[in-house]
DNA sequence: ATAGGGTTAGGG
DNA sequence: CCCTAACCCTAT
């Protein structure tokens, strides 16, 4: 397969940086094997960067608050991020706003390129981009949304499918933004969004939840004009802050930090067991001939397995700021989507888990 | 993934 | 010892 073209690279990776849901190993080797992109003119992709970096030095839970704090300062003072940052976080002398901050600057960053195409196409764009679209392009929307969604979509235009296009596209000619646009992000993988309608509504959710901010605040004046690799950026404060918070190996390939994603596949799990087939019985056909010699591990005797080392977690009390971020959360997404809740506001959440979500709003209906 | 019943730590 | 809140278990 060739490889991803830059323009592309871009795509992806501008959407994948301002994705929090996106775990930073995950992100980091995807930056190591696509083309260098470059950063400096999309505010999305450089405030994802130091985003990311924040959350690597607040997202140590293993850490206390002073030295979590301490990171972050420290990210924050970071001369090639800092212009990422509003000025009020530099300011900030706790570490739970801090979190809270940082939680409302990640809610806060511009849709990615994919995101507003995706909107152009099934969103809150689509009508425009459908009834502006010549048939050809009809035809590739139609590919990308699949057949329902266009129904749908036709259906908010006040129009049938049947309706030939060019009837209705008189004086429209010129307007080559949406379609086309859209069309130009999507064509090399159109498959992948026409999957799902399910998808098309998350795009339009999110970027209707996505409060626009007015105006980028930060100054762009110092960042790197240069392309940058999955080897600036860990020159660059995501690798700093990892080596202050000793979460990271220098080498992002090998090393993910201690929460926030399973064990990589690559890695020995000290838990798994080699098997082998007892050959003499079976007269399997489908085995080749010649016998499959695996290689000959020694089953070791495990050792007496201590029962799972916790048993029971350390009991937590629930703190101020983590009840108010939970009930604006029920009032923002839903009581029930604690999945939701919990992926927006990652740090606050850090070491809660949906149940414990669910179980807390539980309790606070039930004595209060 | 979520709901709901059950268990338990720990403060009063 | 009781009660509340945090946490666990299991069915759906």
């Amino acid at each position: 397969m060739p490889p991803l073209a830059a323009a592309d690279a871009f795509l992806v990776l501008e959407y994948l940086a301002g994705n929090r849901r996106i775990p930073q190993p995950v992100f980091s080797a995807l930056l190591a094997a696509l083309p260098p992109v470059t950063p400096h003119n999309s505010p999305r992709l450089r405030k994802g960067f130091a985003l990311r970096a924040l959350d690597l030095a607040l997202l140590d839970s293993g850490a206390e608050a002073s030295v979590l704090f301490r990171n972050a300062r420290a990210v924050l003072a970071e001369p090639d991020l800092a212009p990422c940052f509003p000025d009020h976080l530099a300011l900030c002398d706790d570490v739970d706003a801090l979190k809270r901050l940082v939680d409302a600057e990640w809610a806060s960053l511009p849709a990615s390129a994919l995101e507003a195409a995706a909107d152009r196409i099934v969103g809150a764009g689509a009508p425009h981009t459908w009834a502006n679209a010549d048939q050809d392009t009809r035809r590739k929307l139609h590919l990308l949304v699949g057949e329902s969604m266009e129904r749908e979509i036709l259906g908010k235009l006040g129009q049938d499918r049947s309706t030939d296009p060019q009837d209705d596209k008189v004086a429209n000619a010129p307007s080559t933004s949406g379609a086309n646009e859209a069309d130009r992000a999507h064509q090399d993988d159109g498959a992948h969004l026409d999957r799902g309608n399910g998808n098309a509504d998350h795009v339009q959710e999110d970027c209707a939840n996505r409060p626009q901010e007015p105006a980028e605040r930060t100054t762009d004046a110092r960042l790197p004009e240069k392309p940058v690799t999955s080897a600036t950026i860990k020159g660059k404060g995501i690798a700093t802050s990892s080596h202050v918070t000793g979460q990271f190996a220098p080498d992002n390939n090998k090393s993910h930090p201690v929460k926030c994603s399973k064990p990589s596949l690559m890695e020995r799990n000290p838990t798994a067991c080699a098997y082998e087939w007892d050959e003499s019985g079976d007269s399997d056909n489908e085995r080749p001939p010649r016998k499959r010699q695996l290689p000959t591990y020694e089953r070791k005797p495990r050792p007496p397995r201590p029962p799972p080392p916790f048993p029971h977690r350390t009991r937590k009390k629930w703190t101020d700021l983590e009840e108010k971020t939970l009930i604006e959360g029920v009032e923002k997404y839903g009581k029930g989507n604690w999945t939701d809740i919990k992926m927006a506001y990652p740090t606050v959440f850090a070491e809660r888990s949906t149940v414990d979500l669910k179980d807390k709003v539980r309790n606070m209906e039930r004595f209060h």
